[in-house]
DNA sequence: AAAATTAACTTAATCGATTTAGTTGTATAG
DNA sequence: CTATACAACTAAATCGATTAAGTTAATTTT
């Protein structure tokens, strides 16, 4: 096992002095071509690369970027991871991702891990636990000691912070519309308690569609579930009763599977989709690609997000006065994917 | 904007030297009860952190594990980061992930990067380009450094590492096993062309079970897609014309993907599952789970994959004579999770 | 030819920690 | 009453880089 190169070791080598090496190596004028040539030849030759630990600490910057999202089984936060990944790339930035498994502790435990010099800054989903907790200090001390932050899908306000968002209100609007438009009239939606943010702002988007067309919101047409992230066998039964106790001709679902399970239901009860219930769901994933019928879904653009996020980020992180740049927050457009689980609309 | 607390300030608030500080926090009695107190006082009152990159480079150990995969926005492995994120908290390991997308380029360049002093050592599984390539001597540096490294799931054979592996010909074989136990006598496999080590193996299980049982293989019920990982238009046209032209009572794939569209094809020529033709693939994720009909499945287990390659890796970093360690393989056997699309066996 | 400049290096400080090797002043032993 | 031991610190080296501030010898200026 050979020890990793170090400009000590070409310095003992070379017979000069560790900043000669150090200098050469970064084409200072300082040092004469010759020794810098030879230096440089030997530095190729046995593959010399500075150690990043070190040039952390004595630049006191990472380059470093720092993502803390719920969990990563989830296809959503893997496109954004994605998209960060990309634009953090090509900006020449590292990500390191930490997962906080929806807790709160793990939350907060990732983010001290990763701001005691780890990294620059941070890009972060809210678990549900600390939005239920509505403990925030982790994120005002971070932000306090100059570490940007910028909060993507699953927010909380009061910090201050950039985010990005989904439009989800626009989108769930969008996808209920499209349902309206197509002839359905009796639309229930499957969606989260209001304290899940991306939940509640969906419900507004389908009650605001609904609104629009003159269709009285009846509460018994929604459905609100404690989880959004998965399907628990309490949402199961929940969902069954929902669907076939409501006589619906459409359904709006906040997620993937809340509209597959529908599509169960529907199909046991013997219903046909879209002609009889048409069917969208938030989240264009997997399951609405490749179900049979293929869901029409709202398309949250996850990619997009991740690199805006970053880009929002690394932007700050670059400017000397970050300190007064104003805190924004963009949203992602969605877009509405149309699929076999509603009928087209003749325009 | 506060600066984050370090020894240095603390000694010169409480006027103590900087290695009083440090000697006083870690509890050494070279320093007076009265001294350690007040230094532990004030350290908490300011809630002290040390700077983990000041430690990594003073201790020549990051206590991070590089982890390297193809892509992350993938089920499978997804659950694998999730067991090593699990194995890691648990023996106190940070984890950093980077995505190679598939490609050669951006291995090395992740590779390199994590090995100049941000991880202490590697697990992998290798980019599909990697494998074409042939080209393992960015592994090969960075265990001549000393950096163990785990390889998972799509390992290469001839570098000096240790390997996790999913029994693949095992799991594929129990797949098929069933469906002749349930009565099928014609049955296909949509795999992947040779060089991607997991659809080799799949496809030897497959011939293997079909061998146990007296059943002749048969070239044309064998399909070799050249990709695994997702579903060109390509893979389909061909799955469509595999399906639709021979008469199968049974289909193996070695993904979800090619069992959702096999399904889509069938559903089409109007054939029942399981009543016709029996499906079975590789990997059990939310597809096989949420499709109606729901697959039955060779389940994988990504998350103890997870933890056993992440326990051997640490186990080597923590103990001195790593050097003479024998290598290990070790196998993470599979599960069958039965479910619509085969037929119940009467035991 | 003495003074000033310059080319080409080296020394040393620094980042934030740990740790070994001193340095005090006081208490105990002989 | 001096030598030794010890308690309680501090100084300095170290990890691997960068860089401001010397140093030295050769060259140019006047």
């Amino acid at each position: 096992m050979k020890r990793k190169l170090t400009l000590k070791l070409i310095a003992k080598e070379l017979q000069v002095s560790i900043s000669t090496v150090s200098k050469a190596l970064r084409d200072s004028p300082e040092i004469s071509e010759e020794t810098r040539e030879k230096i440089k030849a030997y530095a190729k030759l046995y593959n010399y690369k500075p150690n990043n630990i070190a040039l952390s600490l004595k630049n006191r910057r990472t380059n470093t970027i720092g993502v803390i999202i719920p969990q990563i089984v989830h296809h959503f936060f893997t496109t954004v991871i994605n998209g960060i990944e990309q634009e953090a790339r090509d900006r020449n930035y590292n990500v390191i991702i930490c997962l906080s498994n929806n807790g709160y502790d793990k939350e907060v435990e990732n983010m001290e891990l990763l701001a005691n010099g780890s990294t620059d800054g941070f890009i972060l989903s809210v678990s549900k636990e600390t939005m239920l907790k509505e403990d925030y200090h982790h994120l005002n001390e971070v932000i306090e000691q100059g570490m940007p932050v910028v909060m993507f899908d699953r927010v909380v306000d009061g910090i201050a912070c950039d985010r990005v968002l989904i439009d989800d209100k626009a989108g769930a609007k969008k996808g209920v519309t499209h349902m309206v438009r197509s002839g359905c009239r009796k639309i229930g939606i499957i969606t989260s308690e209001d304290y899940i943010s991306v939940g509640r702002l969906r419900t507004e988007g389908y009650l605001d569609a609904l609104d629009d067309f003159g269709i009285a919101a009846n509460d018994d047409l929604i459905l609100k579930l404690d989880n959004i992230d998965d399907l628990t066998e309490d949402s199961k039964a929940r969902i069954e009763d929902f669907v076939t106790n409501n006589d619906l001709d459409g359904i709006f679902t906040v997620n993937e599977f809340f509209a597959v399970h529908a599509t169960r239901v529907l199909t046991k009860l013997g219903k046909k989709i879209p002609e009889d219930v048409s069917l969208v769901c938030f989240t264009d994933g997997q399951l609405s690609e490749n179900m049979i019928p293929s869901l029409t879904a709202v398309s949250q653009h996850g990619e997009e997000m991740g690199r805006k996020a970053a880009s929002i980020l690394i932007e700050k992180l670059e400017r000397e006065d970050s300190e007064n740049v104003e805190n924004q927050t963009a949203y992602i457009e969605t877009s509405l994917v149309e699929r076999e689980s509603t009928k087209k609309l003749n325009r």
